[in-house]
DNA sequence: CGATGCGGGGTGG
DNA sequence: CCACCCCGCATCG
């Protein structure tokens, strides 16, 4: 996509000539056009025809993305962070919440540098079982970092089917560092499995698994099987070096999701954990934050006037899973769509009670670049703002020092984009 | 075994 | 009312 695409997405110009943008609430949403490129005849309107994009597995921030329906990562709901169903009582829309990240309570310093950053398990009661594990590292107890960047809560993702395409909708800057990918969660456990199957024990063939798959693979293996790991020479592309594109191909029969499009975390996220530096994403690239609130009566930093921005969308002009029973009875009942469909694919009508007025959401800036922190920089001139509070990108590495209680230290982070 | 979805139900603002 | 959270149930790989 072009620079000048990226900015016509990223077009929420608060003035006169408003460019709507849709919301995940929205009774209706944009058309999608097969094309890459938007329909340049329809930009001022709400409506517009907007253009899938290639599937994005790590989003951040207040984001807003177009799928195609056929897009397999899409209908699956993926995300690089472990996002967990969340029930919002609207079978049109999915919406999930973060988990955040496995950590070791001690924080300490794997062979090659980074940390253990496990990816929660989704089932509750896996999760508890996993956090009773201990850090194959240093053998501390594992702790799990909540997702707060969602005014104190975990940020959320919202899945609707509209049409022929799938709507994604993110709120909330994770203020925790990246997860393992579900995709290397899995070949983590598989290769466990083999290993485990496999009574031969082959140092060799571990130390490529591990290679292959990254240090926080260690993680979860058994105690008695740490040794191994401790190899020098650890590969250090994990976490943050690594594109999670590779490992998403599995995923990714049909193709969709170029690599060259993946962008790596930003590093400001984890200023609101102090206690908890990642070298690892300290050394990332960066991006552009992928804020989209553009009224400028929020620009003063205020949790509390962003959050009505922001959480007012959370709302639908739809109604909560529409029960057959009496009532609505221009609504037809949510029926349960045949194996395999989402049931909160659009089975209604959509009802527009209180249209979502410009939600000063715009449209995916974050997709603006993958670039490194100085292009970042470039492209955002004028576009991109930090809060004054907010440190630049590399001052955020605070030391983590002595002190872990790296939980409710800061507020979120929040980003304004095109004023 | 877990990941996912669904949806009933409780809670606090 | 709304946004969140918890929990159990069911399906599926």
């Amino acid at each position: 996509m072009s620079r000048a695409e990226e900015r016509e997405e990223a077009d929420c110009v608060c003035s006169v000539g408003m460019k709507f943008t849709w919301d995940i609430n929205d009774p209706k949403l944009p058309q999608v056009t097969n094309g890459p490129t938007p329909d340049r005849h329809l930009m001022d309107s709400p409506l517009r025809h907007k253009a899938v994009r290639p599937f994005q597995e790590w989003t951040d921030g207040y984001v807003r993305f177009i799928y195609s329906a056929e897009d397999k990562n899409a209908q699956r709901h993926l995300s690089g962070w472990a996002m967990r169903n969340t029930n919002n009582h609207n079978c049109q829309i999915l919406k999930k919440s973060c988990l955040g990240v496995v950590v070791c309570s001690r924080g300490c310093t794997l062979p090659d540098g980074s940390r253990l950053q496990l990816r929660p398990a989704i089932c509750d009661k896996a999760r508890q079982k996993q956090q009773k594990k201990l850090c194959p590292s240093c053998n501390a107890t594992l702790e799990l970092l909540p997702c707060r960047g969602h005014s104190g809560y975990p940020v959320t993702n919202f899945w609707r089917v509209d049409g022929k395409a799938i709507f994604f909708q993110a709120k909330g800057v994770h203020d925790h560092p990246r997860p393992e990918s579900k995709s290397e969660t899995e070949a983590r456990r598989s290769s466990v499995k083999r290993r485990v199957s496999s009574p031969p024990f082959t140092p060799k063939r571990r130390l490529i698994e591990t290679q292959a798959l990254g240090p926080a693979l260690l993680s979860c293996v058994d105690p008695s099987d740490r040794i191994s790991f401790i190899e020098p020479n650890f590969p250090q592309h994990y976490p943050a070096f690594q594109s999670p594109e590779p490992y998403y191909n599995p995923h990714n029969a049909l193709g969709d999701t170029p690599a060259t499009l993946q962008k790596p975390a930003n590093p400001r996220l984890y200023m609101g954990r102090p206690g908890y530096d990642f070298q690892g994403y300290l050394t990332s690239p960066s991006y552009p934050m992928t804020s989209d609130l553009c009224d400028p009566s929020n620009a003063p930093g205020s949790p509390a006037a962003l959050q009505t921005i922001i959480t007012t969308t959370t709302k639908v002009s739809y109604q909560p899973c529409p029960k057959p029973p009496a009532a609505l009875p221009s609504y037809q009942s949510c029926p349960k769509p045949p194996a395999g469909l989402p049931s909160y694919q659009p089975c209604a009508p959509p009802k527009p009670p209180g249209l979502p007025v410009c939600s000063s959401l715009m449209d995916d800036p974050s997709s603006s670049s993958y670039s490194t922190e100085v292009k970042v920089t470039e492209e955002s001139g004028g576009v991109i703002k930090s809060l004054s509070f907010q440190p630049e990108p590399l001052q955020t590495k605070t030391e983590r020092a002595d002190s872990y209680d790296y939980r409710y230290a800061y507020p979120n982070t929040y980003r304004y984009d095109d004023y």
